[in-house]
DNA sequence: GTTGACTTCCAAAACGTTTTGGAAAATTAT
DNA sequence: ATAATTTTCCAAAACGTTTTGGAAGTCAAC
């Protein structure tokens, strides 16, 4: 439609002039500037993005991965971190760009086409896995990326992670100290960076309590997946009185295999993510949160720092899991006193 | 990093031809194309996004508006329909980026920056409302659009949804049929059209049969808004036996409102989307869902031919909404036989 | 009135592609 | 052999910005 030339042939001013006067440089007069914006408001111009990125050099495009995973893309309140991660990135003038891999091709084809391309300025890796090719191939190019969720890559890179660990090892013990010995764990793909830490984490605080860490089944990490994990763990010969649930979904497929078994409601259950819907299940879902405001601003913050060239170091951040008691992490009747049972 | 120019050089070539080669055009020799292809393939080469975009004035940017809603984004499957449209659009080389409103501006104000700045080819319109600023500001602009979801205007505009009218009110016919004749609906917010038609839906049916419509509360499309929504209902003079809720989030709201009332276990349930978890509820929700495989490249397949120029009115699809029953719709013991049931 | 500093503006060069309008070379037709 | 056609290539112009490197003009100081 309009561009800079029109504008500026209508001012009587120079190209340049308009452009610096818009951009707020100050060689521009206070009452050039003026009557430059006000013409451009009237008119609405603004200026065309592909060519101000091709000066630029810059895209002014982050792409997130969103990697076709069994079952449903993510956790259902995904949307709304990366909504909340564009809102953010927006106010520095990027946009997200989502990118979902192809059928038939890989994530690594499809990072590469994107940077190759040029058509960012950053990547946003989600679903990490504990070795993650995209990583090294984003280090190796030199592109700013942020990961959600740790790796165990040799270089440092910047991430945003909770403390699975931490979150499931209290939670272990919290289950401990309320007289369970038999607690077991519904797990996540162990592929991923956060269904291993939080594996870890039980395994750790039963360790060290010396007690069995062999109640423990792999699944999707959807309803479905807990589901079926929570039934192959309910017929073995030790059954458990508790079990840790890798995620939400998990959890509420979980306690759909408890109703379908003979005493299965006085199993506990313990989630992790803090769904919308888990308030709302019967009983209502105990389960972990991470702290912290806004996740998506947090990713959008450690983006803009990654691409104004901050070294990866710097930009790592592992923030607290909290507990969030409901109802299903107290369906076991206490315990009788038994000689172990000493505490309050 | 590596440019046309460059390429170009190293094979002895003139730019146009380097580029023409790559492009397919038949004015190129068959070998010296193999020459290009494989010394472009070998150094990785892919022509820069923002100086294609600006030199073919196409965005290569489709933009989908997220409204930040009351409680969260939209339905927890919509990251999957975006990530499907997202792969389809990609076969076309668009790039799907997400655009939620800023705090303290509206979805007007975005759009427009959009279109003005050229960024983008094509809009999608999500959360549609029954009279949408956003539908007449691109209509006016000439910008090629999709909306999930139809609205009210004038002018016909291309669009996607589900025939929640016929869906809801075969829903309640159903019920009616069972015997049912207090049949509530826990209503989305009526501006936005599909909650709008689902409620004509659920009335036109009640009507038909000359029973009372007046069982109705709304709320927001949230679980809370459902639980909220459905205490009230519940705790009127009047008690429905059966409830359409919206949104399948509603539904669980509503389970868990009746849950706590007494009786509540009587009350049947009918919810809208089909979502992931709604299997696994207790009592497992019964639900309805647009047929059709996949929703989100049939929004692509849309938004392409928007772009390519087709017509609005030959970009219309209305989906037929399948009833997926399980357990929740036949809470209410077959009632004892009286005047008026005379059915079957 | 010359010098220097400052203000205000601008012409032209880039950014890396695609596309236009031929030109040279090779092939076919006459 | 020449003309007509086809094949194969390319120089240069465009796309709409931002940025560079001044050029005038104004003002104050000497």
């Amino acid at each position: 439609m309009s561009n800079l030339k029109q504008l500026a042939r209508s001012l009587g001013l120079s190209i340049t002039t308009v452009s610096r006067a818009l951009d707020g440089y100050s060689d521009v007069s206070a009452k050039t500037r003026q009557r430059v914006v006000e013409a451009a408001s009237a008119t609405g111009y603004q200026p065309n993005a592909s060519a101000r990125r091709l000066r630029r050099r810059r895209a002014e495009l982050v792409a997130v991965t969103l990697p076709t995973a069994p079952g449903h893309i993510g956790p259902p309140h995904f949307l709304d971190i990366l909504s909340a991660c564009a809102e953010h990135l927006a106010l520095s003038g990027l946009n997200l760009v989502i990118a979902p891999v192809p059928r038939g091709q890989s994530e690594l084809e499809m990072c590469r086409s994107f940077v190759d391309g040029q058509r960012i300025d950053a990547m946003l890796l989600v679903r990490t896995k504990r070795h993650d090719e995209r990583v090294e191939l984003l280090q190796s190019r030199g592109i700013p990326f942020v990961t959600h969720g740790r790796t165990e890559s040799r270089q440092p890179h910047a991430f945003l992670d909770g403390d699975g660990f931490s979150g499931f090892r209290d939670a272990t013990q919290r289950f401990i100290a309320d007289g369970h010995t038999l607690i077991g764990h519904v797990a996540g793909p162990q592929e991923f960076s956060f269904a291993h830490y939080r594996r870890l984490g039980w395994e750790h605080a039963l360790k060290n309590a010396n007690l069995t860490s062999t109640l423990i089944t792999e699944g999707d990490p959807t309803e479905h997946g807990g589901y079926a994990a929570a039934k192959i763990l309910m017929s073995g010969m030790i059954k458990p009185t508790a079990i840790l649930c890798a995620t939400d979904e998990m959890a509420v497929g979980a306690l759909r295999a408890l109703r379908e078994i003979p005493e299965g409601n006085i199993v506990s259950i313990v989630g992790h993510d803090d769904l919308p819907m888990s308030a709302f299940t019967d009983p209502p879902l105990s389960t972990m949160r991470m702290t912290g405001e806004d996740i998506g601003a947090r990713i959008a913050s450690l983006l803009l720092r990654a691409i104004g060239g901050e070294a990866p170091e710097t930009l790592q951040e592992i923030h607290p899991v909290e507990f969030l008691p409901r109802a299903s992490h107290r369906r076991t009747p206490r315990p009788a006193a038994t000689g172990m049972d000493t505490h309050k």
